[in-house]
DNA sequence: TCTGGGGTCCTAGGACCC
DNA sequence: TCTGGGGTCCTAGGACCC
C-alpha cells in the first residue's frame, strides 16, 4: 500500500504575517520586502509576488533589491508573530492526522495514508483543497499544497502548487511528474552539485535518467548515486517525524560595521550566550558542546569548539568557555569580525541522572549555585520582561 | 551602501579503546 | 622490528535548506 503525503507550504509567509500585523501599513503596500535592512547589511527573507516581478528573491542582499526595485518598501520580520501564527496553522493541520512534521517555519509535512474513512474521501487533491481552505479560513494564511507517495513528490508538487493552489501526483506517475523538472529542483542539489552535475551533461532529471546506480556510482560514489538515482524517480522512504527534537540551539549576529576591539565582542559574546542559553533553558536541556563562530571581514568562517564532560545550563559556565574559544580564533587570525555566532549542542535531558562521579577529570565549570541564578533571572523575566534584568557584568573581560 | 539567521547533515582526520 | 582493523568520540569545515 502506497504512503499518502502531503506538503503544505506557506506562500511568501514572512510577507503575508507582516500584512496581517499591520494591515494599514504594509497591508496597503503591494511592493513589499521583508528583511534586515540596506544599512544594517540585511537580506531579503521574503518578498511579495509583485516584487518577484523585478527579479528580488529571498536571500538577496537587501541593497540589491532595491537597486532591482527601488518603490519597494522593507519592513523588519515580525519574528513573535511568525512562530504564533506557525502554531496556529500546525493547529489547524493537526486536526487532520496525527502525523504532522513542522519542516521549518513555513512549511509542514503530513502524513494522512488511512485517513480516508475519517476524512471520507479517498482522494488526496480533494482531501488537500480542504485543508488549505481550511488553514485560510481560520489562520487568515494561505498555503499551496503539494500530494504524492513520498516527500520529495509532495514538496516539489507543493512548489507547482504556488502559489495558492493544490497538486497532487497519483502513485505511478512519479517520474512523468520528475521528467518535467530540471535536476536544481531537487531538494539538496545545491549549486555546488549542480555544478558537478553540469559537468556531465546533466541538467534535466529527464537527462539522469537513462543511467543505472553503478554507472552514476562511478561519477559521484555510491551513496551519493543511489540517493540520486532514486530521488530523480521521486523515490523518498524519508518517515514523517512529528515530534523533533532540536540538535543545536546558535544566536549569532552580523554586525553593521566589523568589530575589532576583544571587549566590545566579549560584550557581544555575552549577550549571544545569553539569548542561547536562556533558550536552552526554556527547553529544560542542558549542553555538552559550546561552538563559537566569526566571520571574517573577507567572508571567511572561522569556528571552534569544545565539548565538556558534565552538561552545562548557566549563562556563567557557558560564557566562560565561549570566551577561551573566542581567544582561540582572534589568537589565529586578528582584525575585523563581521559576524559572531554562539551554538550549543550535544544535549542531555535536564532531568536526566546526574552522573558526577564519572567527572572526575574535569573541574566542576558550574554549580548549583550558577544553575538556581540562572533560572531566577529566567523566571524574573517570564515576568516582568525581557528588559527587566540585565546583565550585573559590565566587564566582560575581567569577569 | 554585497552577501541574514536559524537549522540539518556529511566528511575526514586524530585520539583512544578493544 | 613491525605495524591489523573496527568502533566511537571529538574537532573543523562545508553543502544545503528556508
Amino acid at each position: 500500500m502506497h504512503r499518502k503525503i502531503l506538503h503544505a507550504d506557506c506562500d511568501a509567509y514572512f510577507v503575508q504575517v507582516a500584512r496581517l500585523e499591520d494591515p494599514d501599513g504594509a497591508g496597503k503596500e503591494d511592493l513589499l520586502l521583508v528583511g534586515g535592512s540596506s544599512r544594517q547589511r540585511g537580506v531579503i527573507t521574503s518578498a511579495s509576488y509583485a516584487v518577484r516581478k523585478f527579479g528580488v528573491r529571498s536571500g538577496m542582499p537587501t541593497a540589491h533589491a532595491l537597486r532591482l526595485c527601488p518603490q519597494a518598501v522593507v519592513v523588519p520580520v515580525a519574528r513573535r508573530a511568525c512562530s504564533r501564527k506557525h502554531k496556529e496553522i500546525h493547529e489547524v493541520l493537526g486536526e487532520y492526522t496525527p502525523l504532522v512534521e513542522a519542516a521549518s517555519i513555513d512549511e509542514f509535512y503530513l502524513d494522512v495514508t488511512g485517513t480516508e474513512a475519517v476524512h471520507h474521501t479517498t482522494d488526496l487533491h480533494e482531501l488537500a483543497t480542504r485543508i488549505r481552505e481550511a488553514v485560510l479560513a481560520r489562520t487568515s494564511i494561505s498555503v499551496s499544497i503539494g500530494g504524492g507517495t513520498t516527500r520529495v513528490i509532495a514538496k516539489l508538487a507543493a512548489k507547482k502548487a504556488k502559489p495558492g493552489g493544490v497538486v497532487t501526483v497519483n502513485p505511478g506517475e512519479e517520474i512523468e511528474f520528475m521528467k518535467t523538472l530540471d535536476l536544481a529542483a531537487i531538494p539538496g542539489v545545491g549549486p555546488r552539485f549542480q555544478e558537478k552535475l553540469r559537468d556531465y551533461g546533466l541538467v534535466r532529471v529527464a537527462d539522469l535518467l537513462p543511467f543505472d546506480v553503478d554507472a552514476l556510482s562511478v561519477w559521484f560514489g555510491e551513496g551519493t548515486a543511489q540517493w540520486l538515482y532514486d530521488r530523480a524517480r521521486g523515490i523518498d522512504d524519508g518517515r514523517i517525524e512529528p515530534h523533533g527534537v532540536a540538535k543545536s540551539i546558535s544566536r549569532d549576529e552580523t554586525f553593521a560595521r566589523d568589530i575589532n576591539d576583544d571587549d566590545a565582542l566579549l560584550t557581544e559574546l555575552m549577550r549571544l550566550v545569553g539569548r542561547a542559553a536562556s533558550d536552552l533553558r526554556s527547553r529544560e536541556l542542558r549542553t555538552r558542546t559550546v561552538s563559537v563562530k566569526v566571520r571574517d571581514p573577507d567572508f571567511t568562517n572561522r569556528q571552534a569548539r569544545h565539548t565538556v564532560e558534565a552538561p552545562l545550563e548557566s549563562d556563567r559556565a557557558i560564557y566562560d568557555v565561549a570566551r577561551e574559544l573566542l581567544a582561540r580564533l582572534r589568537k589565529t587570525r586578528r582584525g575585523g569580525v563581521r559576524l559572531l555566532g554562539v551554538s550549543l549542542s550535544g544535549f542531555t535531558d535536564r532531568h536526566g541522572v546526574e552522573q558526577l562521579l564519572l567527572f572526575n577529570g574535569e573541574k566542576q565549570l558550574e554549580t548549583d549555585r550558577d544553575r538556581q541564578l540562572a533560572r531566577t533571572v529566567d523566571q524574573l523575566r517570564a515576568r516582568f520582561g525581557s528588559k527587566a534584568i540585565v546583565s550585573g557584568r559590565t566587564m566582560p573581560g575581567h569577569g
